[in-house]
DNA sequence: AGACTGGTGTTACCGCAAGTAACATGCACG
DNA sequence: CGTGCATGTTACTTGCGGTAACACCAGTCT
């Protein structure tokens, strides 16, 4: 029965553990990226050691906390990917889900993305090494699309890498850009980023009166 | 006499400001992003409270030394924009300038971008506000001589802010991941970007079996 | 029953970094 | 000379991440 008690123990820990992640993520929520560890555990009702206990430190509750979003949004990408329709319908579903997403939930993309931006004292959490991941996985995934279903010829695969992290790398920039300002709907954004990986740049003509760009 | 005694004092203050940042650009370079403001106040051999008189608080400093080097980088990527020569080439060029740009002093670029991600303590400089000026003021640098030079059609001047974001963010995350990996050549990757902006994503034929991307 | 073990929880502390008085000094001007 | 004023200092506070040491409470083994 050592096994089966093992297994219980395992159970509550993760039980615990998921639990510890979510008053982590209405503090994140209400206090922004700053949230300290203390400031944590008292919404989890406990104090500081038991989130070391748990996630080792400040980077791993991090990384968890990261994990959490990034998957789902992953998950959700990868359906409006996977749709059956025209290529252009499924760039432009790709793109509206992500910036549905973030636009819905500004404060856990803003959290993923830019932390420590909103905090007073500004001690919060460090990001860095830490936003990297999501661009990153969100890159090598379009990327193992492209290279899947794309016929670029020789070099493709390095091709569809560099085409992954950079459509994902302009999603993300665009987004953040809109996010902030919001100069326009968000179909319009979905529109003009299709229109620029459609080629509309190197289609355009130039300005009357000097050389194009 | 009151104006001239001012403009002296405003001189001395002026160029003691200027070698404290390159003190503090000093010890950024060595120690990465992480440097403490007692570390630059010792490289400047000086004390804290001068720092803190000079620039108000940490994010002055940052800010201080960070207009520098964009200011650098936004020349030389002016430079490239207005090359007189067609315009794949300038993309191309622009393109260019920017990741030997980042390739030639990685740790100006980390410390602009991903700051506090080397250091052991992970108590460095805080970007997150302070990584977005440099990428919104190079899409709206981009969006201005996109809308300046490209007839496109009603609604250009939204379209070309879209666009400049957008090309941006995508030069900045694949920069970024080809700066970690390496995967090619500058010059290869120069050229799948740019093949990417000229609708190459858009004129690719499907791979056989399945439906295209 | 009683010692043993392992997880949960605590208080109290360390080290370190940002930021801030409060005080000292050199130098121009009236 | 004294009065500003910028420059410099030491010494401090506050708040954070992270840790050590101890307390409790289940079951388990003998």
């Amino acid at each position: 029965m050592d096994t089966t008690q093992r297994t219980e123990q395992q159970r509550s820990a993760d039980r615990r553990r998921r639990e510890l992640l979510e008053a982590a993520d209405r503090v994140v929520l209400r206090d922004g990226p700053g949230a300290s560890m203390n400031a944590i555990a008292a919404e989890a009702g406990i104090t500081k050691p038991i989130l070391y206990r748990h996630f080792g430190d400040k980077g791993g509750l991090y990384a968890a906390l990261a994990k959490r979003h990034t998957d789902a949004l992953l998950d959700s990408l990868r359906a409006a990917l996977d749709a059956p329709a025209e290529r252009r319908e499924r760039v432009e579903a790709t793109l509206d889900t992500y910036l549905a997403a973030i636009e819905a939930r500004p404060q856990v993309y803003r959290f993923l993305m830019h932390p420590a931006e909103g905090s007073p004292s500004e001690q919060g959490f460090d990001v860095g090494k830490h936003s990297a991941p999501l661009l990153r996985r969100m890159g090598e995934e379009l990327a193992q699309v492209i290279g899947e279903r794309l016929d670029l010829g020789p070099g493709s695969h390095p091709l569809a890498r560099v085409w992954g992290h950079g459509i994902v790398g302009m999603m993300h920039a665009a987004g953040d850009w809109w996010l902030g300002e919001r100069p326009c709907s968000r179909a319009e954004l979905v529109r003009s980023l299709a229109d620029l990986l459609w080629g509309r740049l190197a289609a355009a003509g130039d300005k009357v009166g000097g050389p194009g760009f």
